[in-house]
RNA sequence: CGGGGCGUGGCUCAGCUUGGUAGAGCGCCUGGUUCGGGACCAGGAGGUCGGAGGUUCGAAUCCUCUCGCCCCGACCA
């Protein structure tokens, strides 16, 4: 293999925020909008990997009884105010719409930032009976939230992504299906993004803005810092108070409807990214590469080409009736190496080189963008090779994501050594960690962890430690370790 | 909102200090030779120098104002 770089991205090494900045764009996944502040292009590299995690999340939504719909973009700004925590949360990131139709509106609209509000009344409108429940919704949509700060794919202006709103009859149902959503998330990013997560609960300083408790799936970016990958929330009976959505129960009574929303965004993409590319561009996994091998044809004159050709395409054909997508790159302009470096920095997960020495031997050269690996192959069995190479490579990458995972995971057992652990770690020069502690749920906590420019990412799901312990900065006693980091 | 940086062919930038015919590399177009990890030669197209005002015989360059973008921090999927 060889260790020529690509020389259009900055190493990781040296600069982790400009080598996801350049991995983005030598990937053609996205550029900034330039004209609208905040906001970015995806281009087709990027969109199609949308297209397959929402094609992914959709069939396990739809598998557990979920169904789409769409709301309106505008929500009334009063609706926003009805919840206090929620108004409170969200009204610095709002865009407001106050001239439309040339006319200054009578009450101005918001651009949704998030729908529980405008759901919850219709909610309201359609719910009568505890036969109604429960209301299992999801809607893929856009949003938008002022930002300060914008990176493509981790965080802009508007993105995209899908949030679920359910209605139930019971907390207990609402708690199942809160968690059954969580596990769905972090099923997608560790099984079809190879990308392995935590699962957990945000303390009560973290939670989204009007819930209850908000559950999380965090991962671990290859610089150490953690990624907020997907939050699912408990919503109590809060909006379902400020919207007045109510149900006359089985025994006659009228309660609230307990509530849930979830949701993941093109965020995801941005983990992608930042859990397996590498220092020649962006790597995807298999399983969501859109592209899944390119054949690069090597000849000179134009009887090894029809020769050479003859093959590609044999090779095409195979590949593609076992269902892949498979792109031959046979442009005479460009010479082979070119075509490496453009496919390898698109991040196609197999190369497949054919060239007159191939055809004499009957072989064809299988490369792997993950681990540069070249292997000859007997053209006759390069169906089985490639599914071989996608299927390894799919759960190599996972299980090099977990073994980083763990090795950047330590323990501290006062603030001191949490604060000496996160201490040099940055979004630039690397260096985070996970940092599993005893700390309290307790806002006064969470602030202090702030301090130390980092956060409590959430309270486990499962307790891999060592069980309960004392709260390092209150002393009370806490039932396990949480997970401090900087994060993203 | 604070700190830093930057606006000059499609892209990356030089030129500005010391005003005087707008440049380079990459990319693009044409033709030819090439092709096992970013090919080469020849010819060619392409720019109101972010915008406005000012100084001057003359402004990419000096002055004033302004707009925008990127990066770093505080807020966040």
């Amino acid at each position: 293999m060889s260790d020529q770089k690509s020389k259009n991205i900055t190493p990781r090494a040296k600069d982790f925020a400009a080598w996801y900045q350049d991995v983005v764009l030598a990937g053609d996944m996205a550029e900034p909008a330039e004209i609208v502040k905040g906001c970015m292009v995806i281009k087709p590299n990027g969109y199609a990997v949308w297209e397959h995690l929402q094609r992914d999340l959709d069939a396990r939504f739809k598998a557990t009884g979920h169904q789409n719909a769409y709301f309106p973009l505008l929500i009334p700004e009063s609706f926003l105010k009805k919840e206090a925590e929620h108004v409170e949360g969200f009204s610095p990131e709002l865009a407001v719409v106050t001239v439309a139709g040339g006319k200054k509106l009578e009450e101005p609209y918001v651009i949704r930032p998030t729908s529980e509000t405008i759901i919850g009344h219709f909610f309201s409108r359609w719910i009568q009976s505890w036969r109604d429940l429960p209301i299992l919704l999801n809607q893929w949509a856009n949003v938008m939230r002022w930002e300060m700060r914008t990176r493509m794919f981790l965080r802009t202006t508007e993105f995209l992504w899908q949030e679920g709103h359910t209605a139930h009859a019971t907390e207990q149902e609402a708690y199942e299906e809160t968690v059954r959503m969580l596990h769905i998330y972090g099923d997608v990013a560790e099984e079809t993004m190879a990308m392995p997560v935590i699962r957990g609960v945000k303390t009560r300083a973290e939670k989204f803005a009007g819930a209850q408790r908000s559950f999380c799936i965090e991962a671990m970016m290859q610089n150490g810092l953690a990624l907020q990958a997907g939050t699912s929330h408990e919503l109590g009976q809060n909006f379902g108070r400020a919207f007045d959505v109510q149900f006359q129960s089985r025994n006659g009574t009228l309660e609230y409807v307990w509530q849930t929303s979830w949701g993941v965004s093109t965020r995801l993409i941005g983990g992608l990214i930042m859990t397996h590319s590498d220092d020649r561009g962006l790597v995807l996994p298999p399983k969501l590469a859109p592209t899944k091998a390119v054949i690069v044809p090597i000849c000179r004159k134009d009887d090894e080409r029809a020769m050479v050709m003859e093959k590609v395409d044999a090779i095409a054909g195979q590949l593609r009736a076992l269902g892949l997508n498979i792109h031959v790159d046979a442009r005479e302009e460009l010479s082979p190496g070119a075509k490496f470096f453009h496919w390898e920095q698109r991040g196609v997960p197999v190369t497949i080189e054919l060239g007159p020495r191939d055809v004499a031997s009957g072989t064809a050269v299988l490369k792997r963008r993950d681990t540069g690996s070249k292997t000859p192959v007997p053209i006759g069995g390069i169906a089985a090779a490639v599914t071989a190479a996608l299927d390894a490579m799919q759960a190599e990458m996972l299980e090099r994501a977990r073994v980083r995972l763990r090795e950047n995971t330590v323990t501290a057992n006062s603030f001191e050594e949490v604060t000496a652990i996160l201490k040099d770690a940055t979004a630039e020069k690397g260096g985070g960690k996970f940092v599993m502690t005893h700390l309290k749920d307790d806002p006064t906590v969470d602030a202090k962890v702030k301090e130390l420019k980092a956060s409590v990412r959430c309270i486990p799901l499962i307790d891999e430690y060592d069980g309960p312990g004392k709260c390092i900065l209150t002393g009370d006693t806490v039932d396990r370790r949480v997970v401090v980091a900087k994060a993203y």
